[in-house]
Formats: C-alpha cells, sequence, structure tokens
DNA sequence: CTGTTAGCGCGTTCAC
DNA sequence: GTGAACGCGCTAACAG
C-alpha cells in the first residue's frame, strides 16, 4: 500500500541507507547514484514517513507557535512573519525536502489550553517553541510554566520569547524579546499630558497580563510624575477629593473592542469630565471611540482616545489613532530566526524591543 | 535519561501494554490498575513519544489547518473557531490524553507553499487536514491539488475544505462548505443599485482566485440585469460610449488594504463619475475609503462603499461599513467537528454557506 | 481484564 | 562511497 524509504531502495538499486542518506544530505553519495535514488522517489510519489524518521533520529522537524488568540492581527503579524523565516519559500515540487513544519497554536488565552498545547508539542518533541504575547502572573501558572519550559529544553527543544518577558527563572529559554510596554505607555501618556489633558481615563486590558500591567505601570508612571493623582490626603484643603484616582480612572476588561465599549461606558460614568481615555491596544480604543460617538461626542475635540500596538487599521478610523508603534513583524521574524537556531541569542538572552509613540488625529488639546 | 512507556510500566507493576491502554483509553482497564499508572505517570513526569506513538498506530494526533493569511482576522477567526472544536479546553493536568494538536499554517497565498504544507502534513500522516479561504485557480496548481489531497484521503487522512468551493474531482474530499460570495456579491450591488447608482467601480481582489472571481460575477451579474454595462454597440446612438465597461470598472488589486487605496485611485481616475465603489472585502474597503477622503470627497454623500466579509472592526469605522456578512466562527467549527468526525458530512459532501447583506452607513443615494 | 510477542519505518553505527 | 544490522518507543494482535 503505502510506498516506504526499502520500496525507493529496490527500485534504485541500492540499500536503504543509501537512501536514507540522499534524502538527509547529511552524507557524501556519488551523484549518479543520488539522481537514481531521486529518480525512484518522484516514481514511487514517495513521501518520507515523519514519525518514524522522528522516533529514529529523537528530534522532529516541528516548531510550535504559541498565540493568545488568533484572530488579532496582533498575533497574526507575529506567527506569520516567525513562519516566513521557518517555513522556506516552498519549492512546489511537493518534496519538502528539509523543511521545517512551523505551526501556530492558539491558547485562545488559556492557561490551561497554554499547558496543553506545550505538552503537545512537548510530545511530538518539537524542534522549537516560540511564546508570543504577554503572560498569565498566576504564581501556580508561572510555576508549571517554567517547569514544563524546563523539560522542553531539557529535550533538547529551543524556547524563544516574543513579546513576553523573560521568566524569572530563565534558564531554559534561548531567548526572550518583550516589548517596551512600559516605556510606550509612559510616553503615550506622557503625549496627552503635555496636549493639558489632566483627568485621563485608562480602559486596561485582563488582570494578571504582563502586558496589562506594564503598560498600565508605565501610564501611572507618567500621571504620577506629574502629579495627576489626587489621592486621600487631599481632602478638605480646597482642592477637589479625589480618593483612590488610581482605580476610579482603570476599569479592566478584556483585548476586544467590546471590552472597551464597556471600559469607557463605566470611565463616563466615574468621571464624567475626563478629556482623554487611553485603551489597553487598538482594538480596545476603537471599541472606546464608539462609545464615545454613542454618548454624542466628539473626538479629539470633546475627548481624545489612544490606542497601543499600531495595527493596520489604526491609521484608517477616523480620526487616525494616536498609538504606541510595536515593530510586530520584524520581532516575529526574529523569534523565527532564533527558534531555527538561525541568529545568535542577544547577550543574556534577553532583548527589549523599542516601542514607539504615533501621534494621529484622535488627540488633540482638551476643550475648554 | 528520558523517561519511557517501560518505565512507568515498571513503577506501576504493570506490563507496558496496560500502560498503553490507560493512556489511550481505549480498551477497558480495572480502576484500580488504572489509578496506579496514573500515579507512576504523574510520578515520573513522564510523557508520551509522539513519533513513537504515531508509528506504530500509523496514525497521528495532528490536525493541519491551512490559511492564506494569519494576519486577517478573515482566516483567524475561522481557524479559531476550528481549533475550539478541535482542541477541546485542556484540562490544564499537562497530561493531555487523547487531545488532537490544531495547527495553524499559513501560506501567505502561495501556491507552492500550499504543497508543502500539505506534504509536511502528509509525511506526518496528519490526521485531517483543513483548507480555508478562496483556492487559486491556476490548472497546473489546481491538478497537483487534486493529486496531493487524493494521496492525503489514501493515506486516511480526512480532508475539509471551509470558505473554498468543492474540487472539480471531489472525490477525495469529505466535505466541502462554500461561501456564496456569487450571491452576497449580486445583492451587495443590488442594494446600491437600489438606492439609485448608475457607476460603480469595483475594487477587486487578486486574479485567478475562486473568492476573487465568485464575488466580481455577482457583481457584475447584478450590473448586467440592470442593464448598467453599456458596451460597444452603444457608441454614436446619443448615448455615451462606454467600451468595456466592465473592465473599466474593476481594478484588481491583493487582498489588502494599500490595494484597495490604489485600485480607488485607478478608478477615480478612469472614471471620475462613479457614486460607488464596491472592494473585494473589508479591508480593502477601508483603503477605498481612505482613498475617496483623501481625494477631499465625503462618504456617503460623494461616494457610497461597500466591502465583504463584515470583519469585526467594519462596524467601528465611520461611517459604519455596509458589507455582506459571512458567518466566519459558524463555519470554522463546522470545520472543525466535520475534521474530528464528529458531525456527519452535508449531503453529497458539500453545503452552502449563506452570505448576508449587511446595510450600515457607508452606503446611501447618490449625489445629484 | 492483563501479559507476551512482533513489528511499525527509519537513522545510525559499524564494516566493507 | 555503500551495505548490513540493530534499535528508537510504542501499539496491536494474540493468548491467557
Amino acid at each position: 500500500m503505502t510506498v516506504t524509504l526499502a520500496d525507493v531502495a529496490a527500485r534504485a538499486r541500492v540499500s536503504p541507507a543509501t537512501v536514507s542518506r540522499v534524502l538527509n544530505g547529511n552524507y557524501p553519495v556519488a551523484t549518479s547514484t543520488r539522481e537514481r535514488v531521486l529518480r525512484a522517489v518522484d516514481d514511487l510519489d514517495y513521501v518520507l514517513n515523519g514519525p518514524a524518521s522522528s522516533l529514529a533520529a529523537a528530534t522532529s522537524d516541528l516548531i510550535g507557535i504559541l498565540v493568545n488568540d488568533i484572530a488579532d492581527p496582533f498575533f497574526g503579524i507575529m506567527a506569520g512573519a516567525a513562519q516566513t523565516e521557518i517555513g522556506g519559500p516552498g519549492d512546489g515540487s511537493g518534496r519538502a525536502g528539509g523543511e521545517k513544519l512551523a505551526v501556530v497554536c492558539n491558547t485562545g488565552g488559556s492557561p490551561a489550553r497554554e499547558l496543553t498545547y506545550l505538552t503537545l508539542l512537548q510530545r511530538q518533541r518539537a524542534a522549537a517553541v516560540v511564546l508570543t504575547g504577554g503572560a498569565v502572573e498566576d504564581p501556580a501558572h508561572q510555576a508549571a510554566m517554567s517547569a514544563k519550559l524546563a523539560k522542553l529544553a531539557d529535550a533538547g527543544t529551543r524556547v524563544v520569547l516574543c513579546g513576553r518577558p523573560p521568566l524569572p527563572d530563565g534558564e531554559s529559554v534561548l531567548a526572550a524579546l518583550a516589548f517596551d510596554n512600559r516605556g510606550g505607555g509612559r510616553r503615550l501618556t506622557e503625549h496627552l499630558i503635555s496636549l493639558g489633558h489632566r483627568r485621563i481615563g485608562y480602559a486596561a486590558g485582563p488582570l494578571e497580563r504582563t502586558t496589562t500591567r506594564h503598560r498600565l505601570e508605565g501610564h501611572r508612571d507618567a500621571m504620577r510624575a506629574a502629579g495627576l493623582y489626587e489621592d486621600g490626603g487631599a481632602a478638605g484643603d480646597g482642592r477637589p477629593a479625589h480618593a483612590g484616582d488610581e482605580e476610579r480612572l482603570t476599569v479592566h476588561g478584556s483585548y476586544d473592542r467590546s471590552s472597551g465599549y464597556d471600559a469607557t461606558v463605566e470611565l463616563l460614568r466615574r468621571e464624567p469630565g475626563i478629556t482623554a481615555v487611553v485603551a489597553a491596544n487598538d482594538t480596545v480604543a476603537l471599541g472606546a471611540a464608539a462609545a464615545i460617538r454613542d454618548r454624542g461626542l466628539r473626538i479629539p475635540e470633546d475627548i481624545s482616545v489612544a490606542g497601543f500596538d499600531d495595527l493596520p487599521f489604526s491609521v484608517d478610523v477616523v480620526p487616525a489613532l494616536t498609538t504606541v508603534r510595536l515593530p510586530l513583524f520584524e520581532a516575529g521574524a526574529r523569534a523565527g530566526r532564533l527558534a531555527m537556531g538561525k541568529e545568535t541569542p542577544p547577550p543574556g538572552g534577553i532583548a527589549t524591543i523599542p516601542a514607539e509613540l504615533m501621534v494621529r488625529g484622535s488627540t488633540a488639546v482638551p476643550r475648554g
């Protein structure tokens, strides 16, 4: 039924070992025999048996790329870039010699599925694993992840982090490419403050996510540095009492549009006087903008809106979104090369990817 | 070094076969021994060797999902939905018993890479393959694809098409879920015509793609039915000569924003009098809208714009985009179930997924 | 319900 | 430069 290496060997009048050597190209083989073998391969439409090959060689050509949400271009861009570096163009011959199989796995943001996927990849003896996007900060999950990644690394799997901060115990990670979420968040809010905004709402991402926390911390750093959080002690001295400003001006949700909408409605309810809303990312900003418009307010005349990531659509919304650009494609490509062993890891295994402020039409000087 | 099934068997004081049975859950095993085995598995942190298992069983738990562009939510939504059905929630135990490994492969729209990925999946003895999105219509590639899919099916791989028309020779395909691109395209243009539009430009997708062709054909059907293409013979009878209207009012590009921008600039150059632009999809429509605005024209007062797919952002652009809704998530989920063998294929293996017109603010009665 | 016995198809020593 | 033999770790018959 299914044609095996032995069949090819018989047809080419060589030993199975020789066919194996031709296919893997790791040993010297006479040109004439190589041609004979390749012809036999084509004649028989032979396709290597991956499991058998992996079993004998104790390695596979699988490379897994984990993403939190495959429907979000934030991950799609990184994953696509990584695959570009891993998959090669393919020669269309259908032979696929020596190609790696770059596959992306969608965790949906669930810690359990993240671990399950890692186990599945471990089971396949994956050559490499790329983890993209923010990590969940639950201690139990972090410990489980560290343990799992250590085991993967032990088995020879290269582990690369892309857009995710390094692990506390990062021994098993080949390289961590971390985005400067904190710096980007800080500069974005500084921009708003420099325009004259003082009451700024923040539509944050889900709790216990590194990305959420770092962006929010950057924002709060800027707010505090400008003295814009007026808390507890201020009461009674004539200034308005803003007990718990930090908390009151922040609403958490998920990284999607409707969450941005809801958060903005809530922010406006808590503090009708805000003149700007900063969103956890561009998608959330879209929802924030919709909420503001539905309320009959104009952007940016009445309220400024800002996002994060600079996804392709951000330049197309009206007005175009002020945001923080992350070089997603470049980072993903680099992660792919790292996973392939085509690039040497940064010193210490850690690189911080800069974030660039992109000022567009959705932010302006506040009214009044 | 690496712990094997035999180690687990020794520790649990049973035979390797029993361990295998417990792990695969396919044969009856006494509860007490099962527990003993599972404890040994946990104690030893044992992870099944996938390649060895696949080799012995002649099947693997890999399921491949091919997409044309992983950064495009059109594909991300379908792929994510399929993975939901395939992957299960994962129990987080790290044991991952009997789970399938749903992986998405990004072809980037390249026929060569599509074939390469199929070969790689064939090599892995994938349990199923889901092909999403439009197919390339080049005859040579179609033949190669048919042959490859037949071989996959022969080897026991379930082949499912999602958002792609059935193959001419569809014997090897378990099920084909095709979107009603033609009907959707026709109804969209009929909507514009009913508003009073007569000169309508079309920013089409790439040539030789089924999706492109079907949507365009639907559009042209509506145009022709309304007598809006005035060609050759009309010259000299007092009506304006519109030689080759069909071609002149169509500009092809890729399925991205900048392509929509460029196409619209070209359409306006060829025919400044158009009152509406129909785009191949929502992303292209975004670019079209940008071109129109950059020209100082208003949407929809001066020019109406329409898209296709109804991606999540379409409701957020201003004005909200009139488009054709495709049930991407539902279709992807169904494809996933089909790939898992959890759902019986439609009669004849072919199902047409309806497309629903969504009228929003970007289309209106033409000026004048 | 459980143990025993054979391979699954290939990579990799070794010899030649 | 090439062939022969062995074993990778597991599942699938069979017995019992």
